[in-house]
DNA sequence: TGCCATACTTACGAGACCGTAGGTTACGGT
DNA sequence: ACCGTAACCTACGGTCTCGTAAGTATGGCA
């Protein structure tokens, strides 16, 4: 449910509630007054699922409050306004992406990386799927950065550093990395933006089968790959 | 309100037109009366830049209209609406990266088919910039196909056959075609939607890189690549 | 028990936008 | 020169949404 840790349970053991659905207990609150970091989570919670179903513009204020129970004010009270929150949870969403993901770039050899990087974000695409849709949609404004709206195009700038080392060490021209880089998300994101819907393989398996094709290549395609690093999951 | 894409070229051989660049030099026409196809191909040029730029809800139908040098009402004569003037707008530009694809796959061997399909979409990206941008966008209304809002991912569908007969032919399993023709989509896209705003290596290189990529693998790749088929532009 | 901060509400202003009703101007044929 | 038709305009109704002002309940604590 909620993404980070703090102030997640309430104190009162009076509200019963939401214990009726396993997905997310946000559903109708009954008129329970909860504590500032309460709401605040909830509202997060919220904002995340209807920004990741109908995009920014397409999700208004008063949408928000009603799924929680609230009036409008109350959203106001606490993020200032309809892209503060926004901005928090994009935040947040990037942060989650990121810390999974360099968290997952340990390895020394260069494929055992790979292999990890590609299931690191598949593992953030399972496990939060609203956040990866917010990712992948559009910014509410263009942004600085050219006029690229999805997100996703910020990690790959994080992947060109590493694959510019690489490149370097192997004697290729670094500057190319830049478009390597791009390729090697892209092809991960988008199958991911896929599997999200039709989650045909398994994880592990469509893991293996990218890592198939960025390494060997589609002339040397093995039948059968498999994942050098057990996983559990 | 016919939402056709019929009616391409004005009869008349008058006014300057579009008939220049595809992205066209559309801009404030000094209260000229146009012939309901020019003003039509007009609409649809404007509508095709904003929509580029601020995404379907964040363009109005007013700011069509003023740019074009009219006022409201014709927009609504024409297109009968905001989502008709779009509709004509992403048929089109459905129809012609169609085009410009399929016809590119014809070649027998599956890497210089690769090869002229990577060259095809990145071509179509540089001609008709806009159109991609808004292809890559988000739809106004959730689509029927799941919740995959990028209209790209059509495109890919059409990968899946070709793949599957490969597949097939080389004894793999045809089930898997689905996630290689999203991988390979993705990785062009997204370094398509990359080259649009750093236009660094020329087009031609940029093919090479992808295809060395998706053909040989990070494994072993080439240093140099260089395309098979020999491009002039 | 009474007080007071905090959580929360109703009501409304301002503006943007879609879409339409009905009237007006220019062009081309005769 | 006339007249019809096609192109185009002003003006407005209705809806939606953001954001705010001002007032009300609630629960802990002296």
């Amino acid at each position: 449910m909620a993404i980070d840790s703090s102030a997640s349970n309430g104190s009162k053991g009076k509200s019963s509630g939401s214990s009726g659905t396993p997905s997310s207990g946000t559903r109708r609150a009954r008129r329970v007054r909860m504590t500032g970091a309460e709401r605040r989570e909830q509202l997060l919670d919220i904002g995340r699922t209807l920004f990741a179903e109908r995009g920014y513009e397409g999700t208004s204020v008063e949408e928000i409050a009603a799924k929680a129970g609230v009036s409008k004010p109350v959203v106001y009270e606490h993020f200032g306004g309809k892209e503060g929150l926004y901005a928090v949870v994009v935040d947040r969403e990037m942060r989650q992406l990121l810390d999974m993901v360099t968290g997952a770039l340990t390895a020394g050899h260069p494929r055992e990386l790979l292999e990890q990087a590609a299931f690191a974000l598949l593992d953030y695409i399972e496990t939060f799927t609203d956040g990866f849709r917010i990712l992948v949609r559009d910014s509410p404004v263009a942004q600085s950065t050219g006029t690229f709206a999805s997100l996703i195009s910020d990690i790959a700038t994080q992947v060109e550093d590493i694959l510019g080392l690489e490149f370097k060490a192997r004697g290729f021209d670094p500057k190319l990395a830049p478009l390597y880089a791009q390729a090697l998300v892209g092809m991960v994101a988008l199958t991911g933006q896929w599997w999200v819907d039709a989650r045909k393989p398994k994880k592990a398996e469509v893991a293996a089968h990218l890592v198939n094709l960025a390494w060997h290549g589609l002339g040397n395609l093995e039948p059968k790959p498999r994942l050098i690093g057990h996983r559990k999951n």
